[in-house]
DNA sequence: TCCCGAAGTTCGACAATGTCGAACAGCACG
DNA sequence: CGTGCTGTTCGACATTGTCGAACTTCGGGA
């Protein structure tokens, strides 16, 4: 019988669910969400239990995800070719930069951050590996975006994140075209109050968009009228991700 | 039918082993491992490819680790109680001992780190969350040992790591035994040459060992006479560990 | 103190489900 | 142009997971 295996993505489902929340979820909750029947999320469970995947409270007898997935997680970042590709680059970009180097994927519509480089100098920040980042309020998402030719740009609805975050579809439209013909995005205080982000595409052999790179940093260092970022931070961007795509094999730009 | 869920299973340790190199795996190669026919193999793959489990590679079919466990193993982070609450005091410790912090848990024989605090000032260092390390050549993985009332001592071998790394067990059962009177385990150039480690054990409510803090850094700092650490540096590490524990509910030091 | 409700867990019958292995298709090498 | 690898498809079979009712445990009200 050709198809999908109905227990494994039912397992998916719960595990997705779980990760939805930062909180511990009960069977019976589970067996609501999924529209299953208790005794058979309670089956699904306690595998996943067994071979680490979820972990149950012992007191309150909630589960919530296990510890193998963080380190299959950290193994997906050995064989991401993208990542292994960019460090380099990473490190150099921040340390001209002397900003916070991000590179991200595009991951179920939003942005998947596969690398992170601190900002020199700096130890009071958090780390973003692994994090899913809205794409229409961040320099990287519009990067994404703009260059994924298979999106429906009627179909997503935009939620606000800070005060600034674009969220009318057409103006968005608008800032995703010009994304696009000029190569960068930007984003100011659209994501995070206070800071501001320059994204720019990586390409792969076949000149096919399959990740950004970019800086993040205080709005002050970035740009001095707040609409405008700096054009030299600009141009550091656009050289390492033009780097990492010559080292994953694209031709062109 | 209770029970564990045998595809789910099956999936399960596929991912295992593609978690265990760094590479990319046939399906023929994987129904070898596991003894299982091709087809089998091949439709549970396709259902992780469904779910973003794992990814092909378009070109040569093979298949490897997918983004989505990226996210979930950084969900992961969300919701583990041990991290959450020792954050705050890593970052005290970082700062005290001008060190790069661990935690850790024991998972797997191995030791699984959750949390990592770069060296204040000094931004060449790669991050670690996620990632398993022996157990035995490790200050963390000392400490977990010790306190570990159901492992059995004699089952395990020790593998060399580096040049001093202790591979004899009843060497290693000694320098446990001290561990556990002393409350504090030392590592000196056993798992990364030129680097010593200090770790302590944090305990839940239950005043069971569910981790362990330390710091590791370059063993000059560490240590005068390449034997002994600095008193300074324990004294440090066990005032973390026990504020942790502290936050955790622990009753007794 | 008792009861009720809601939680997580167990269990067995049923049939839907995943498994198996042979056959197919595509590629690289000789 | 065959031969030996891949990864993939397919259908029959019976193993396997699913379902839902019954059990147990816990905690809050009455």
């Amino acid at each position: 019988m050709p198809g999908r295996i109905q227990s494994v993505e039912r397992a998916a489902a719960i595990l997705n669910l779980l990760a939805s929340g930062n909180r511990r979820f009960g069977v019976v909750e589970l067996s609501r969400f999924l529209d299953l029947p208790k005794g058979t999320v309670h089956g699904i469970l306690a595998t996943l239990q067994h071979i680490g995947f979820v972990e149950q409270d012992r007191v309150t007898g909630k589960y919530q995800l296990g510890a193998s997935l963080l380190h299959l997680g950290n193994s997906y970042l050995d064989v991401n070719e993208l990542r292994t590709r960019a460090i380099n680059w990473a490190d150099s970009l921040a340390s001209r930069s002397r900003e916070a180097v991000q590179i991200g994927t595009q991951h179920d519509g939003k942005v998947l951050i596969v690398h992170h480089v601190f900002r020199p100098d700096d130890s009071a920040q958090s780390l973003q590996v692994g994090v899913l980042l809205p794409s229409h309020a961040t320099a990287l998402g519009k990067v994404l975006l703009a260059n994924d030719p298979s999106r429906d740009p009627a179909e997503e609805d935009w939620a606000l994140v800070t005060g600034l975050t674009i969220t009318d579809p057409s103006r968005l439209e608008i800032e995703l075209a010009q994304v696009l013909v000029a190569g960068w995005a930007q984003e100011i205080g659209e994501a995070v109050d206070g800071e501001a982000a320059i994204a720019a595409p990586i390409r792969d052999d076949r000149n096919l968009v399959v990740g950004a790179i970019g800086i993040r940093g205080a709005i002050e260092r970035f740009s001095y009228d707040r609409q405008h970022v700096r054009p030299e931070l600009v141009a550091l961007v656009q050289d390492a991700a033009r780097a990492v795509s010559r080292d994953l094999g694209a031709h062109r730009g």
